[in-house]
RNA sequence: GGAGGAGUGCCCGAGUGGUUAAAGGGGACGGACUGUAAAUCCGUUGGCUUUGCCUACGUUGGUUCGAAUCCAACCUCCUCCA
């Protein structure tokens, strides 16, 4: 199916990972003669990255895997400046403290993916593109690299053509990001001999902007490859949950819940994921793809013990999916569920139901938990609730000394005393 | 610098003095049906100490018994001209 001949391009391509490339027969060829360093660019504006990053993660992960040496780079220049594309929200200027904790606690959930002490060439690097971005000086960077880029053809770039034809604005500061990307190309060809940057594919425009600056400030032929922009199967974006962004991180988001995210798969959406987002061999992925009707909760499983294994280990994994199918199945009380301590105190003066979801985190407000005591969605111990102003006391905890709180079929959270 | 246009709830978008917490749609959440899926149907969708109160239609003032709606200044964005 695919005339790949290198490691690398055979997996990504089987498992669906190839968008567009530049020069594809070149680049294979690279790719199975030499040891290649590559990388992908990730702004550090939040403390964890969340799943919609998972795949170019993956592609790191398959491309240290097949023998060569990937680079996760990190923003800290471009994190300075902000990036444009949401100009609603109130940029907050990071400090640089900001971007280098970010840094290091996004490197903890990297870890498991990339290998930094071992592989080939000495094994996975991660770099900060303020190393070089931060000391540059406007003008000398106007005349070494500004002169290479022509606003005609910026202007020609689709990303670029959307914004102008919606009539929105585009900033000159839009502009500099495009630059600064394509010179961080240029710096890691340099520095670490990096040929080849991968991304999604709304990054197209700035990696070939990259190889083009590459061309003439005299780097080795670099290469461009790009992800395709993931939606699930009803088209949403992936990793967007009511409460938020599926962050990697298990302090923002309980593995338990992880795990949940992945369960809760579309039945099409399975076959995709299994190859995107697992390790498992591609007869496999087939042969759990190929169940049909309730028969693929079973994939649905594998699917998220799997993705799950990876980032969190197996045993964390597997306590989850225990953990789920105690709840589910069982309709148990399971040990695992994400917890919320309050107050001994607060519980023996009677706490009341409204106050309980909110500090458990399962509604938003006072107001929110009431509509949903009146649609029947809220739950203590498994009995659902008819009274708003129920009060929950010490007569509730049940006998592992914690109360049950739901949210639909699907949330829970047990109440502890503390 | 000049002329015109626009800024509404999570998003899009109606609304041009009085049952407007603000039509409609999307999204989201809950319920029903299922398989912890999708599709479909129903409900909800500012906050609170909820028969009531408070906060909201770019910002700040003003007119009025009463304003998202009228007026003024300011801010931001867009279009055209220079």
């Amino acid at each position: 199916m695919t005339g790949f001949k290198s490691d690398f391009l055979r997996t990504l391509s089987e498992r669906g990972f190839i968008h567009q490339m530049s020069d594809e027969t070149g680049l294979d060829d690279l790719l199975r003669t030499e040891t290649v360093t590559a990388y992908i660019g990730y702004d550090p504006t939040a403390s964890s990255l969340h799943v919609g990053h998972l795949m170019q993660i993956m592609m790191l992960h398959w491309f240290q895997a097949t023998g060569h040496r990937p680079i996760s780079l990190m923003g800290g220049g471009t994190g300075m400046v902000g990036d444009p594309s949401f100009k609603e929200e109130a940029r907050k200027l990071m400090t640089v403290e900001m971007i280098e904790d970010n840094i290091a606690s996004i490197k903890r959930s990297f870890a498991n993916y990339i290998d930094y002490d071992k592989g080939p060439l000495g094994g996975g690097l991660m770099i900060n593109n303020a190393e070089w971005l931060r000391p540059l000086n406007y003008l000398e960077f106007l005349r070494d690299v500004g002169r290479h880029f022509s606003v005609n053809r910026m202007l020609s770039f689709d990303s670029v053509k959307t914004r102008l034809d919606r009539e929105q604005s585009l900033s000159f500061l839009e502009f500099n990001y495009m630059i600064l990307q394509a010179y961080d190309f240029v710096e890691l060809a340099r520095r670490y001999d990096c040929r080849l940057q991968m991304g999604g594919s709304d990054q197209w425009g700035n990696i070939i902007n990259g190889i083009d600056l590459g061309h003439r400030m005299d780097t080795p032929q670099l290469y461009a490859l790009t992800s395709p922009l993931l939606t699930t199967a009803s088209g949403a974006k992936m990793g967007k949950t009511a409460s938020g962004a599926v962050w990697l991180d298990a302090d923002l988001l309980s593995v338990y819940d992880f795990w949940q995210y992945w369960r809760n798969t579309e039945d099409a959406d399975v076959e995709r994921f299994l190859k995107l987002f697992t390790t498992l061999p591609l007869d496999e992925v087939a042969r759990l793809s190929a169940l049909g009707g309730s028969e693929i909760n079973e994939a649905k499983k594998v699917l998220a013990t799997e993705v799950t294994a990876i980032l969190h280990g197996r045993k964390a994994a597997e306590d989850a999916a225990e953990t789920a199918r105690r709840a589910f199945e069982e309709g148990a009380l399971a040990q695992g569920l994400p917890t919320v301590n309050v107050p001994a105190g607060e519980l023996e003066a009677g706490l009341g139901l409204l106050a309980a979801f909110v500090t458990a985190g399962l509604c938003a407000s006072n107001g929110e938990a009431r509509r949903q005591v009146k649609g029947g969605g809220l739950r203590v111990n498994d009995v659902v609730v008819q009274d708003e102003k129920r009060v929950l006391g010490t007569a509730d905890l049940v006998e592992d000394g914690v109360i049950k709180l739901s949210l639909g079929k699907k949330k829970h959270v047990l109440l502890k005393t503390a």
